[in-house]
DNA sequence: CCGTTATAGTTACAATTGAAACTAATTGCA
DNA sequence: TGCAATTAGTTTCAATTGTAACTATAACGG
């Protein structure tokens, strides 16, 4: 099975992109391979959706968020947190709370069943983790955060820092 | 604004994920930005999805390929494959002829519409691509590139390549 | 040849997602 | 106070996407 084919025939002057040395492309083909292989690690097993184990993820860390504070912490917006925490509630992983002081806030934490689902989930995406890292030696890891740090810091910003 | 909140109180032994120091969930959040920042170069301008801006450039790149051919290169399924190109068709951005000696298959490529655009966007996107490695420094731009290249070469395989 | 299997590509239908409108509660301020 | 503007969160409807089934053509094996 040959896997060449005519690259741009002489002449031509168009200098199209070479996807598979365009940065943006290839974060985009890490970044879905890397996260699918992890979903696929819960998505049959607790039929749970990428966005509501990040939900999760992060009411595990922090308790007592509203919906908009998860939002923020997982960078997804909050129609998308609103539909997985309607899910979340209604399959007793997530417990909502109406907050004192403010009656549209929700107080959200994990349920004794969403903190079992989560103590068996995160090792298993943490062993994926390294399963990617493994792939590094010792200074590209270390070089790799140190990248990702600089280009996550500044995202160009939407909101300025002010 | 205070932007803290308690981290899971004394006692609870759960280990949650850091997602702010996971790194599938870092380089989602990183993929995401950097492509639609590209994305909205084009979309408005030229009503043109992702999908198929992706098509469009792989076919400036090689020429006469069959759908198939074009699923493979982008990483895309063939279902999406075969959308975009028939918008791209209608739009007269793609001319499609069916192959000499297979009818089923399809011989693409950019037409001159096609050709306008896809030079009009490349540039762009380099830019942009540009932009965001403009944050790194030589050295660090190495790395990442020698990284990426160990983390996409062999993808835990799908296809083995004997 | 003829029937089975495989491949290219499309279509149909369900599930997911996104954008805008909406409800309810709170805040700001005249 | 009281009314306009904000904020939290949900709902609705349309667009996008994913999965499976389907059509047409080609390849294979006896």
């Amino acid at each position: 099975m040959s896997h060449s084919r005519k690259p741009a025939p002489a002449g031509a002057e168009h200098a199209p992109l070479e996807l598979e040395h365009f940065l943006p492309y290839r974060l985009s083909i890490l970044s879905n391979t890397v996260s699918q292989a992890i979903a696929n690690d819960y998505q049959r097993r607790y039929d749970l959706s990428m966005t509501e184990w990040r939900v999760m993820a992060v009411l595990a860390r922090f308790h007592g968020l509203s919906a908009r504070e998860v939002a923020e912490r997982t960078a997804m917006d909050k129609v998308a947190v609103s539909r997985a925490l309607a899910r979340l509630v209604e399959a007793g992983r997530v417990h909502r709370q109406t907050h004192g002081g403010d009656k549209r806030r929700s107080v959200l934490n994990l349920s004794e069943a969403g903190w079992l689902i989560h103590d068996d989930i995160a090792p298993m995406a943490r062993a994926r983790e390294r399963d990617v890292l493994a792939k590094l030696d010792a200074e590209e890891r270390q070089w790799l955060t140190r990248i990702l740090d600089k280009l996550l810091g500044a995202p160009q910003n939407e909101n300025g820092e002010r």
